[in-house]
DNA sequence: TTAACATGCAACCAAAAGGTTGCTTATGGA
DNA sequence: TCCATAAGCAACCTTTTGGTTGCATGTTAA
């Protein structure tokens, strides 16, 4: 009954639909520079722009636009104390990415088994 | 007993290193059609350039070059049979991805109870 | 009030990314 | 054998990205 034709059929079933904004996030952390940003915000509480270009190597200016990156795909967030606008880290996002990437791997325990004559590791 | 200086404490502690693959693994996901291209890899078992080409709106070309990029980072893998070119997925990158995060969140879960008080969500 | 500090903004630049077109090569089937 | 199909390669184009320099602005602290 109404069995969909075999060449639609892969297109057709509960596909995860990624979606723009997980790419953005995963754009946003496709980058060195911004990684490690991340990874000193992440023991840093709040830290100021000039803080997280110390030992960079770079401009503030590039810190600042990575930042932005950072800031647009709502990983981060800033607030202004004074002169200075202090960065921190939004759990957020990168919670939904998690999430997506067991969603990936749940979807893979299925096809892994019906792979598993190639998959013979790397 | 020799206490680190307060500025460079945050650099020292236990900072999960990030590695530049871990970088271009992202990156590699930072696309919408790459994404597509997974997903439907992930129910396509193996499929041709040709088949991944097929509703895209993309040119072959194009879709090639993106399996590329995914190829690079091992994300993807193929294997020739007679004149075409069979796609698959290998679970390895993204499952360390996914094991990233993870240290990400153990990470926050510490940092998120120092914070608290700008929580506050969104 | 003034000098030093923390940022913002804009212009500019080179390299990489995402796509396209056109042409060649290799395979499989009728 | 010959044609249709699957893919590779190369050149080219436009937009985005990652970075810089120079200058203007707001804030502190002396």
């Amino acid at each position: 009954m109404s069995q969909p034709s075999r060449k639609s059929a892969r297109k057709q079933r509960h596909r995860l639909v990624p979606g723009p904004e997980h790419a953005a996030v995963f754009a946003a952390l496709g980058d060195q520079t911004r990684l490690v940003l991340l990874s000193q915000l992440m023991d840093g509480e709040h830290v100021s722009i000039a803080g997280l270009t110390e030992g960079s190597g770079l401009t503030r200016q590039a810190i600042t636009k990575h930042l932005r990156v950072l800031e647009k795909s709502r990983i981060v967030r800033c607030t202004r104390r004074g002169r200075e606008q202090l960065y921190s880290l939004n759990p957020k996002p990168l919670m939904e990415l998690r999430e997506y990437l067991d969603l990936v791997s749940r979807q893979w325990d299925g096809a892994l088994m019906r792979l598993k004559s190639l998959v013979e590791e790397r």
